[in-house]
DNA sequence: ACGCATATGTTACACTTGTAACACATGTCA
DNA sequence: TGACATGTGTTACAAGTGTAACATATGCGT
């Protein structure tokens, strides 16, 4: 499972939040922001959904987008790659110190932690 | 200028290490561990070059490769680009939780932990 | 002077990502 | 029932990246 691009986490970020949405519910979200027409934002869903970050189905006839990966387990890939071939850390992750990070609650750090860290490993 | 890619950075790592290089040389540290063949390192660098990653002159009829920027200035760049996007964290940034990466020295990271925090931003 | 090793220039091709248009179906409202 | 809005499928194209071959120059040894 590949690593979500930056473009591709603004939409995980908005999915994490209230998932799930229509393409035009997310578009609305961070079409804005990213100066990103509606076709475009369609066309990221689309890869997303190739690539297994979000599934797809089908309600009221109309397809509405859900994260695969929760954000604790998302994130935990992204900055494991990151400490691994940026600062060379293999082992564990001085999670705590990004607790000032408001991108995730302190159950999701919790979580974020027990993934990087913790010995229930189960991937 | 734009951020390493992660061969670019295998590479830069080789030259903090022990810059300048020939391209043979720099194939000799990187090739085996990547898997690449030597015009895949040449590819490379060109690429680094005109994105001044590098800086290129000619020694003894030899063209050798040379890093633009220092390894704290690059690494302080790619941690506030990650930290940003990923977890949201504009502020200063807790270096000192990373010091146990041996990728710097105690020295770069004073460096870095300026560059990132401190107060004499120069760029 | 010739051939080989090495250096360098140039080109190629596939995949990912950013960014978007075009075209078609269908439901709704006048 | 015909036009319009909205949802969806399909296609496009450029830049960046991974990965490499081909071709040419040039020095060095015999």
């Amino acid at each position: 499972m590949s690593q979500p691009s930056k473009s591709e986490l603004s939409i995980l970020k908005v999915l994490w939040a209230e998932a799930p949405l229509s393409a035009r519910e997310i578009q609305e979200k961070v079409g804005p922001e990213l100066g990103w027409s509606f076709s475009t934002t369609r066309t990221t869903l689309s890869r997303m959904v190739e690539k297994s970050l979000l599934e797809i189905c089908t309600k009221h006839g109309v397809r509405i987008y859900e994260p695969v990966d929760s954000k604790a387990r998302t994130l935990s890939g992204v900055m494991r790659e990151f400490f691994g071939t940026v600062l060379e850390m293999k082992g564990p992750l001085p999670t705590a110190a990004f607790h000032d990070s408001k991108v995730l609650t302190e159950e999701e750090w919790l979580e974020l932690d027990d993934l990087l860290n913790g010995s229930n490993r189960d991937d």
